[in-house]
DNA sequence: CCGTTCATGTAATCTGTTACATGATTTA
DNA sequence: TAAATCATGTAACAGATTACATGAACGG
């Protein structure tokens, strides 16, 4: 039920299905992603059941929002889930599976040339997540540790996400070493 | 259709959908999880598709057991799986979602001992992926650099995992050590 | 006039979890 | 004889993706 659980986090303000998607897009994409129609599902099924409310207004450009925000209920709801213990060890890792199996082919040129393209994609989310981190720094004169505790907390994970990404561009250059190694002791 | 394709992996031998579950507990489950009803559905739609074969045979302790194994169709499918780019970007934490809208609270008490928690959850994940590989390394003399082809691939995923638990580790303990200079600070 | 962004959603399908149902064999 | 392990699955539900459908406003 986690997603239910991220949409009521993302809203301490009033928000649209269309400003969820961006804030998951921009801001959460490191740790959590949903597809548009997901989100517009999820909020319809929580304002049945009673843990969002919303109303239409008038956009500025384009049609007409549906903005959604929090009810008492909602935000019980919420709070009952940040008190819970941590969920942990359902992480799925699609490109380690993968690498896993690829002993099949037989072919460590293959293995190599797949690690460094991996080793290519995390720095990009790397870098993407320095930008944010940076552009976080320049605009809050408190950062981080005297941000207020939503912005904090936000921080928090930004540097997980940090973390992560360099221990795993880490582990991609000690693979891409071994498997050059491995390749040239077998090419002699 | 991740699932589908860690099957065809864990084929290399033929095995039941009980032994797969067993794989998927023992060797692989820091990068990919799945329920025993989820694997006999996906194997009963492998062998419609014809990636697998199935016969059963008598078991030696407990009931009959009905062994798949792959097709030439199978391996193809596999190997093209293998030969595709990366897939990445689709992981999903929940604790760090949860941490993230834990500012709600306003009460670092509970972030801190959220975060002591999360700490213990994955020092025992690291425990365990150290003993699996401590095993590894006793019985297979050639461990790590000189294992066959799929011994080496499954060793390079054993250390990313032990490379990602030491490096959620260590954000925890700055987090741990930021959150409770924080609280000090916060009740002078 | 064409592409992008803004803005809403539905339908079909696939993936994953939980609960249920059955029954033999082994070990304590 | 009771619990654990071996071994099969089904049913119902929940979560996630992909494709489809509509249409206004804005910038080039």
């Amino acid at each position: 039920m986690s997603i239910e659980h991220v949409i009521l986090g993302l809203l301490q303000k009033p928000l649209s299905g269309y400003d969820i998607k961006q804030h998951f897009d921009r801001m959460i994409s490191h740790f959590w992603a949903a597809e548009q129609s997901q989100i517009y599902r999820t909020l319809k099924k929580l304002e049945q059941k009673g843990l969002l409310k919303s109303k239409v207004e008038p956009s500025e450009r384009g049609p007409d929002r549906k903005v959604y925000s929090l009810t008492p209920a909602g935000r019980k709801s919420l709070q009952e889930w940040l008190r819970n213990e941590p969920i942990f060890g359902d992480e799925r890792y699609a490109f380690v599976a993968q690498l896993c199996f690829m002993g099949e082919l037989e072919d460590l040129g293959q293995t190599l040339s797949f690690v460094r393209q991996l080793k290519e994609m995390q720095e990009e989310t790397l870098a993407e997540l320095q930008g944010c981190d940076a552009a976080f720094r320049e605009c809050e004169p408190d950062y981080p540790d005297d941000l207020p505790h939503r912005e904090y907390h936000f921080a928090l994970t930004l540097d997980m996400g940090i973390a992560l990404a360099k221990a795993k561009i880490r582990w991609c250059n000690q693979v891409i070493k071994r498997v050059e190694a491995r390749l040239e002791r077998e090419t002699e």
